[in-house]
RNA sequence: CGGGGCGUAGCGCAGUGGAUAGCGCACUCGCUUGGGGUGCGAGUGGUCGGAGGUUCAAUUCCUCUCGCCCCGACCA
């Protein structure tokens, strides 16, 4: 491609809307536009690099067994009712209505329309099992879109579901997918770790997510230090690394707290470590009060809350409601004596521990000496908090680190959820009616885009790995005064073109500056120079990742440019 | 949805109750330069986000509205 003859705009300063290096960088180097909130243009060098990935799916998806198929982006609200995400699926899901009044879903994932499908099809433990997925646009109302493609409300991605017979081939066929998910990441370069993970609004009973590790990543890990153990701090089950030491429990005394809210406030009024304190939180679940009572330092995990309760709408209690079940202020709640709340649950963290303080129910009041099962009783004892660097791992003991990452796929075990729901049955061979039994795994197609950025840049621009790279090399002819410079960039532009190298020429008349300064922001892999070693029919090579050059005599630049693209999509896919 | 910020040329930004609204970059033309965003000159480009109000006069003040960004809440 000739760059004169693409849709190629790079822009010298950033973008002032973009946050996020991947955001600045997609922007800057020609390879989105922005068109409103959370939709993006993608231009001719984005759009190759996203097709270089979806390359990379369908060939690990076909590999691995899964067919593609292309379902429809409308779906018939029907659909959506029949498992109840209608409703459950919430604000979220974009909604349309046509001109006869009857309500569509924008696709957001396909799970209803899929299992519409085998339904209609499958019959026969013969036909199963099945891997069926497609690559295509999605559609989510994100509360708030940001960091350009890495949370939009309209992007592309690979969905993928699996129907078997029985567990043990759900099992199989979900053990199979994370294989070929870790083997289209490494494809991709990426550096990234699959994690244990909450399934949330697509429910099932287990998932894994992938996450390229990042430090302006959304998500937060919690990794053991030691072993294999990872997981989402949604997910993920930190024990505790100071656990409560006996003690002889004291009378529960209330004492004035002047004013003092918070956690830290308290402790150091009353000269006491925050792990003392029981920190008491008030819930709106559905409706019903739910007090969670958890320590001092450590901080309540919502969706493990919502999971347990198994309820729609978690909210904080409001000052009124807080008020009414503990006739005190916020910032002022115990665990005692509270009027009108459904559920006292504890975490963990205080099992065993006696002597706390808590809220006193009364303003400018705290309380020393409360002791569970004598002062209150709670209605159950479970982990609600959110992992923190320093617990310790579920699986081996050692301490967890907290790091950062961006979801790039999610893999689930779905069980019977969609299947029961919507009857998508076969017959055994016992002619008995039996559920498929389901999986699903996502993989955020232009999500992967953004996070290759986020891992692969400088100060000068991206850096492309190899495979995802919108070309391999970039053809820099720099001495407009030397024709036989020029004429040289243009016979190896055909010849590389013609040995299958996939090449950008850069044939604008700017200086060399600009045109270095632009292939580095663009991040080809590979740039040849055609400059002042013309003359010695010597052509320079330089890699954007190593920042190595070399001069390569003019009859061998053919098979050494294929040698190094070779050799640089092999470290890539190990 | 709550809090905050911003909407002025393609991009980054100044500016003002008054006349023809500016700077840098980009773009066009000419010359110059020619291996890391060359220099000089001449140009093109604006409903000052939109509506309403106050005023002799509004891009500027007020109200509303739309859009964008950040924090939070929320959320595969």
């Amino acid at each position: 491609m000739r760059w004169n003859q693409t849709l190629l705009e790079t822009l010298k300063e950033i973008p002032a809307e973009a946050e996020v290096v991947s955001h600045q960088l997609m922007v800057r180097a020609g390879l989105i536009r922005k068109v409103a909130a959370g939709l993006y243009n993608y231009l001719p060098l984005g759009w190759r690099t996203l097709r270089k990935i979806e390359n990379i799916v369908r060939e690990e998806m076909d590999a691995a067994g899964a067919v593609e198929v292309q379902l429809p982006i409308l779906s018939p609200a029907e659909l959506w009712q029949e498992t109840g995400r209608w409703e459950k699926y919430g604000a979220e899901l974009f909604r349309v209505r046509d001109r006869h009044e009857r309500d569509f879903a924008l696709g957001p994932t396909h799970e209803e329309v899929i299992t519409d499908l085998v339904r209609k099809i499958v019959r026969s433990y013969r036909q199963l099992p099945v891997n069926l997925y497609q690559i295509h646009t999605k559609f989510r109302d994100e509360i708030r879109p940001r960091f350009g493609v890495m949370r939009a409300r309209e992007f592309i991605m690979k969905d993928a579901y699996s129907f078997d017979r029985d567990e043990a081939g759900a099992e199989a066929s979900y053990a199979k997918m994370s294989q070929t998910y870790h083997r289209i990441f490494k494809r991709c370069g990426l550096r990234f770790k699959a994690v244990e993970a909450d399934p949330g609004a697509i429910g099932g009973s287990f998932s894994s997510e992938f996450m390229v590790l990042a430090a302006t990543g959304e998500e937060v890990i919690a990794s053991c230090t030691q072993c294999k153990y990872a997981a989402n701090v949604e997910k993920a089950q930190g024990r505790l690394a100071d656990p409560p030491k006996a003690e002889k429990p004291v009378p529960r005394q209330l004492v004035d707290t002047q004013g003092k809210h918070t956690v830290e406030e308290v402790a150091a009024f009353l000269k006491v470590p925050t792990t003392r304190l029981a920190k008491t939180l008030l819930y709106d679940a559905d409706g019903e009060l739910v007090a969670v009572v958890i320590r001092g330092d450590r901080e309540v995990n919502e969706i493990k809350l919502k999971n347990h309760l198994d309820v729609n709408a978690l909210t904080l209690a409001t000052p009124e409601q807080i008020q009414g079940a503990t006739g005190a202020p916020v910032g002022f709640a115990g665990p005692f004596n509270m009027k009108g709340v459904e559920k006292i649950l504890m975490d963990d963290s205080l099992e065993g521990a006696v002597n706390l303080v808590s809220g006193g129910n009364r303003a400018d009041t705290h309380a020393t000496g409360v002791n569970p099962d004598r002062d209150f009783k709670p209605t159950q004892v479970l982990d609600l908090s959110l992992a923190q660097a320093g617990d310790h791992c579920p699986q081996c003991g050692a301490p967890l680190e907290i790091e950062r990452g961006i979801e790039v796929g999610h893999v689930f075990k779905l069980g019977t959820k969609y299947s029961q729901a919507m009857r998508a049955t076969f017959l055994d061979e016992a002619g008995q009616e039996q559920f498929c039994v389901m999986g699903c795994y996502g993989i955020g197609v232009s999500r992967i885009a953004a996070a290759a950025i986020e891992q692969n840049h400088d100060e000068h621009g991206i850096i492309w790995p190899l495979p995802i790279a919108p070309y391999q090399a970039v053809l820099l002819p720099v001495a407009p005064k030397d024709p036989q410079a020029g004429a040289m960039a243009e016979t190896v532009y055909q010849e590389l073109r013609a040995a299958g190298v996939e090449v950008l020429l850069d044939d604008r008349d700017e200086r060399a500056g600009i045109k270095f300064k632009d292939a580095d922001l663009i991040g080809i892999p590979l740039r040849l120079t055609f400059g002042k070693h013309a003359a010695e029919n010597l052509i320079e090579v330089k890699r954007r990742d190593t920042g190595a050059v070399e001069l390569v005599p003019r009859p061998d630049i053919v098979v050494r440019i294929q040698t190094l693209c070779r050799e640089m999509l092999d470290v890539a896919s190990g």
